[in-house]
DNA sequence: TAGATTGTTAATCGATTAACAATC
DNA sequence: TAGATTGTTAATCGATTAACAATC
């Protein structure tokens, strides 16, 4: 399976399409069209049939895609299909509010670490995680194989969470903070800040 | 100022430059240059300019943005110099926490009335605000001049929520919801579902 | 077979970047 | 004036969409 230079907005529209092709696996469907699918999710087919090319031949001409086989195949390709360790430093409302998530266990995706850098904070229990200090984060996140770490602190402090995250081998990292981050090239980082979202819904009011 | 259809891309990085130009202020910096800009929030300097002149020209040739100047008018392009209220429906763990959030208070943008459906959840305190039953949104929504709404509620819930903040006549919606909601043309949707985000991330991993 | 739908190439559209005259 | 930097046009790049042969 070569991957001949995906763009970003190939890889995000794939979580799309896979959430739900879940909801149709619950429905029992057996199989989908690219048309079915675009008309659900506001995508053109054409283009949808073009993101599955790039990673595989995933459907059958004249009939559509298998919906089982099809998760499979995405789950493949996003690595839904190992699991995934994650760590979260902040352990504020956000930070606690997202730990308490369980929507991506079924994913494969789980938050297995929470670090504050706030005394007061440290020992905390959050569902059946302990706050940790930021002193044991390098280690736990070595011998718990954490590979993604989401920061949640405020965004005087995200550049340093940052970089710690990297001296910790962390490969990919998701920032709520309103803040600016750099990282060097091999480190992925996506944003999630909403206000900045809020911001530019802003824009479209009459 | 006449606004010749701008992209999305242009307005979502409006945001990032006012958070910025904020910084600059605090630091008593007067004047900025599209490089200096471009350097720190990794963006091509030429991008910065084009951004700002579909709005007016408001650099000076040879010198720059004076930054106070250029504060001022983009909260005008983002209509953040008028106060603007915010709903939120859902008041569980994220709900809760971005109800507790102030860091747009100093934007103008501030989330002043909370519900959810759950009798259980219904008068319970967030801060200074009470939660309340859907029963009251249209009344509140209506009195109190709110017009963008969040959704915070289960994936299962959410189209239902924003048919009835269109109802109420909310203009623009921000959802944490893992859904797709289909609206209107005339209404706005944002959407921040972090479980995709966390999905695409995965596709990095090594 | 006839109808449906894929995978893929070509055409279109739009966004980013480069270049430069204008000018502070 | 000389140097810097804007606003804007033109060039480039990349992503979306249309079209269609292949084929189930």
């Amino acid at each position: 399976m070569k991957t001949p230079k995906i763009s970003e907005a190939v890889v995000r529209r794939l979580p799309i399409y896979l959430r739900y092709l879940n909801v149709l696996h619950l429905q029992n469907v057996q199989t989908v069209s690219s048309s079915d699918l675009g008309q659900k999710l506001d995508l053109n087919p054409a283009q949808i049939r073009k993101d599955l090319a790039y990673f595989g031949e995933f459907g059958k001409k004249g009939i559509g895609y298998d919906v089982n086989y099809l998760i499979e195949k995405i789950r493949q390709i996003l690595k839904l299909d190992q699991f995934i360790q994650v760590a979260l430093v902040g352990a504020g409302n956000l930070g606690r509010a997202l730990s308490n998530y369980n929507a991506f266990l079924k994913d494969n995706m789980k938050i297995v670490a929470v670090f504050d850098a706030m005394e007061s904070k440290v020992g905390d229990k959050i569902n059946n995680l302990t706050v940790q200090p930021m002193q044991e984060m390098k280690q736990t996140i070595k011998s718990m194989n954490i590979r993604i770490g989401i920061i949640t602190v405020p965004a005087s402090e995200a550049q340093h969470v940052a970089d710690e995250f990297i001296q910790s081998g962390i490969e990919a990292i998701l920032n709520f903070a309103p803040a600016i981050i750099k990282v060097p090239n091999e480190i992925r980082i996506h944003h999630a800040d909403f206000t900045t979202e809020l911001q530019s819904l802003a824009f479209y009011l009459d």
